[in-house]
RNA sequence: GGACCUGUGGUGCAGCUCGGAGUGCACGCCGGCCUGUCAAGCCGGAGGUCGCGGGUUCAAAUCCCGUCAGGUCCGCCA
């Protein structure tokens, strides 16, 4: 009776007749000895044929090309010569169930073409690896917010009027008016909050209209976003982001770590907790004291002053991540928490990983009277905010909460120089496809 | 939106300063050789309007102008 196996069974199916299922990787056609190595996403193993045994035969994986789709049985050997595994498969019947054409790409073509033949690109087990990394990271963000008893919303993308600047939002024919895609589930985690929930959490994708040309943006990703009733200030949701954030990596690690590792050469490390904190003010003290003039007027570090602040706190404290605390009123949104004795600086957050802002946080502003102030503050127009501003009026806990980009995430975790590489199908000002 | 960089067989590069026949390298592809390969090896071969348009010149992949496509950084942000 011959079944079916995935290519990391076959070490325990010595002597046995099976069928695996995969990809062609690599063809050795010899003159008297056949070896084509077959791939599936467990691994890899050499199937071996004899070419006098089966002349039919032969001639079949004469033609074969690489990355052809075949069904291969045949008996487990187990073979010292083998440097795979020491294991080999003697073939009994070859099938092909798709013949690939010759790939327009190679693991050497340059990311643009890459990402021109994603579903070809994603075959190699170093892209593999990270959407089995992003799997277990999206679990364990959904585990710890149901253990911190969280409830998951699907906010809506369609949305009537912008959430907070009009700027960077698509707008879409909707009937016979105008809609715009979500940038941000901002405000209908807040309303959960007023719904009475405990806190919120979701994941799904925002859009921003950003014409930005980095390696680090993105038109359309997946935001991890949580919002978490009864705070008393930004710092119980810091405290959350950072058991979740050393819980999503332990599992990571535990897992996938000696393989992500050996693949992408970043160490992958488990943070300790606390993660260091910094007050924003202190934050642009220590960049200037250590020689950069912050070159932009607004008082807000640019990214280079957020490399420099990261790498200096590597230096003296060991850590990864630190949390850039109590931003100037000036330079956050108006639905940020300002302190009663200082009206200028907001009880947020952002959240630095190796020079990267991966998160930005904040207790929220839930005194409707006050809010109404700081919207009028900004210069919004308070009328058009009803919708949100009306969340306030009957009744809200105070609470707070943070967005995570996820491709940023993943791209600092695996230490990869660009988000395209980490996302499934990127979408950027110039990309639309596939 | 601003600054800078890149575009050469299917893929990745070199050639460009200092103009002289589409020249070279690696991978892939096709054919041949090879009694067990395993980053296979050896021999041979095919494959190019040098992104596109214009200019300078006896002569342009090379110099100049324009244009298109892409990238990096800044701004915006996660």
């Amino acid at each position: 009776m011959t079944r079916k196996f995935r290519i990391q069974d076959l070490v325990n199916l010595v002597d046995q007749s099976v069928t695996i299922y995969g990809w062609v990787d690599t063809i050795r056609d010899q003159k008297s000895v056949q070896f084509v190595i077959i791939r599936d996403e467990t691994g890899k193993v050499q199937v071996v044929h004899d070419r006098q045994e089966n002349p039919d035969l032969a001639e079949v994986i004469g033609q074969l090309s690489t990355d052809s789709v075949v069904e291969v049985t045949g008996k487990v050997i187990a073979d010292e010569r083998v440097k795979l595994g020491g294991l080999e498969l003697r073939v009994e019947s070859f099938k092909i169930l798709s013949k690939a054409d010759d790939l327009p790409i190679n693991e050497q073509s340059n990311l643009d073409k890459r990402l021109d033949w994603r579903f070809i690109d994603l075959r190699s087990r170093r892209n593999q690896l990270i959407f089995q990394a992003q799997t277990i990271l999206e679990n364990e963000f959904r585990r710890h917010c149901q253990d911190e008893g969280l409830i998951e919303i699907n906010s809506p993308k369609l949305m009537a009027s912008p959430s907070e600047s009009r700027s960077e939002l698509f707008q879409v024919k909707y009937f016979d008016r105008t809609a715009y895609l979500a940038q941000s589930p901002q405000f209908y985690k807040q309303m959960g909050i007023a719904s009475g929930f405990p806190g919120v959490f979701e994941t799904g994708p925002v859009f921003r209209a950003n014409p930005s040309f980095t390696s680090r943006h993105d038109t359309e990703f997946t935001s991890l976003d949580v919002e978490i009733a009864w705070v008393s200030s930004h710092e119980d949701v810091m405290s959350f982001e950072e058991r979740l954030l050393r819980r999503a990596i332990e599992a990571i690690k535990s897992s996938l770590g000696p393989e992500l590792e050996s693949e992408f050469g970043t160490p992958i490390t488990v943070p300790q907790l606390p993660f260091p904190r910094i007050p924003h003010a202190e934050a642009i003290r220590l960049v200037k004291e250590a020689g950069y003039e912050i070159p932009r007027s607004d008082g807000d570090l640019d990214p280079e002053a957020e490399r420099r602040l990261s790498e200096n706190l590597m230096k003296t404290t060991g850590h990864e991540f630190v949390f850039v605390t109590d931003y100037p009123s000036s330079v956050r949104p108006f639905y940020h928490m300002r302190y009663e004795d200082a009206p200028t600086v907001t009880k947020s957050f952002d959240l630095i990983w190796k020079g990267l802002e991966i998160t930005t946080g904040a207790q929220r502003e839930h005194r409707y009277e006050i809010l109404k102030s700081q919207v009028l503050d900004k210069g919004l127009d308070p009328q058009s905010l009803d919708f949100y501003l009306d969340f306030f009026r009957f009744g809200c806990p105070p609470h707070g909460g943070f967005g995570l980009g996820l491709t940023r995430l993943l791209m600092i975790l695996l230490g990869v120089a660009n988000v395209r590489e980490v996302t499934y199908l990127y979408r950027g000002p110039n990309r639309l496809v596939p």
